[in-house]
DNA sequence: ATATTGAATTTTGAATGCAAAATACAATGG
DNA sequence: CCATTGTATTTTGCATTCAAAATTCAATAT
């Protein structure tokens, strides 16, 4: 008999979401080691899930591995920006191809909500409820355009860059006015089903970026230290759900 | 006092390339589920760091991990293989244009190694050296163009791919008279420093694999398991490390 | 025969144990 | 005072152990 979409997790998959967490909530700073007996005690579990975690997170560069040494909250200069926004430029823009390839008529009124919150922000401009609908929008481009092997690269990679603390608050490269038509126009040419020139689009607005991070490694504004803030997790991708900063999670049994 | 640039490597980093190498190798085939305990006493280690390695190659495709069931060498399907192109479609290109940026002079000449090794395809065809210098030439370009993230995970999806046996044999989705002008072309942008070119070439050259696979889908001439035949590994991209063809039999054939 | 049940065996996931390495710290000498 | 050495403590990497789950396989019923 089959065991029809009954899903075991393992202990580790649900250490490293917490580890995870800790990290982008800044519980867990950036170059710090992480205390493995401490966190194991904390989380009442030993330290073979624990490891297991972290081993995880060090294929996905949220940690680093010293060998006989420790596991260290990873650190990213702003060259490392560089290259993880370059990635993201052609990653993205597949993902937006892919999208307007494959959105539905739902989620084209998604799209439209964003649109809305973007126009509100040109409005009313606030940094930081910006800065959310930005996320939220890539994250949702990132769900509709990418699944499998592509969606796992770029929710890495989105995370280590939203969570890197550029330039300006709240994590963004540039202000908001000098992208909020460039993501308007992303949003129509996706709405309209043109995949060529929402690819075009996403790449040039990553370029933009890159152009700017490449200005400050010249004009020495580098920033050292990565940094986080209230990065949204999970399926909170649309403009209209949760705005509150996510709860600390629970202390995990052995018990179900 | 400074350890330098001594390097400690835990058991699971070496335990992580030997299944690597037997995965590739078809020491363990696709969809065999991994024995634990009889690898684990072969290698003369206990499961601790097998399990681990185990799991990075979990995150990066080579294995499955089912949840109390142990776990089982990957399987890819063809549509799996057209999206893992489409990656390899954008991020080989973004690595053709880094390629083009920042080539030196040297390596311009093992470029035209390459070329040379295209042109004696040319008049002297044979499938089995013709793939190898693809491959050869794949991982040049990765080489040169990619560092750190990028490189990370093209070398996974180059794996996965020249691992999956499509179509003709040697691993290739199109007979080498479809594709010798394509990279000499993309050899061409590359030498000139043409990062533009490079990019998009290398971006059409996958398209058009990228075409043939779906053409397959649609024509039902799915191959259903992965395969793998003498994949090279490390440093040896250059064409004149090795032109033989040591045959070995195509153990394939799953034909009724 | 085939299907079903249930005990015996194997395998997994996670805790625990332990030697070696790394670190912290105290004592000593410059 | 700071640098150096030696010692105590902590931490890491791996092996071992063990309960629970999965699998195998034989006995029984259909």
């Amino acid at each position: 008999m089959e065991n029809l979409g009954v899903v075991h997790e393992n202990l580790d998959q649900k250490v490293y979401l917490i580890i995870k967490n800790k990290i982008i909530e800044r519980q867990l700073l950036p170059g710090e080691k992480i205390p493995q007996d401490k966190l194991a005690r904390e989380l009442g579990i030993s330290r073979t899930p624990l490891v297991s975690a972290l081993k995880y997170l060090e294929k996905e560069k949220l940690v680093e591995a010293k060998p006989r040494r420790g596991f260290f909250v990873r650190l990213f200069t702003i060259q490392e920006m560089v290259s993880i926004f370059e990635l993201r430029e052609v990653l993205e823009g597949l993902a937006a191809r892919r999208a307007a390839l494959n959105i539905t008529d739902t989620q084209i009124a998604k799209l439209k909500d964003f649109s809305k919150a973007f126009q509100i922000s040109k409005s009313f401009p606030d940094v930081g409820s910006y800065a959310k609908v930005d996320r939220g929008f890539h994250n949702f481009v990132t769900e509709i355009g990418a699944k499998e092997f592509l969606k796992n690269i770029l929710q890495t990679y989105n995370i280590i860059s939203f969570s890197y603390q550029v330039v300006s608050s709240e994590g963004l490269v540039r202000p908001p006015a000098e992208t909020i038509d460039e993501h308007l126009a992303i949003i129509d040419a996706i709405g309209r089903r043109d995949p060529a020139s929402a690819e075009e689009l996403m790449r040039q607005h990553f370029r933009h970026s890159i152009a700017t991070l490449k200005n400050e490694i010249e004009n020495g504004t580098q920033k050292r230290a990565a940094n986080v803030e209230h990065i949204q997790f999970g399926k909170s991708t649309t403009p209209s759900d949760e705005l509150r900063t996510p709860k600390t999670p629970n202390v995990l049994s052995t018990k179900p």
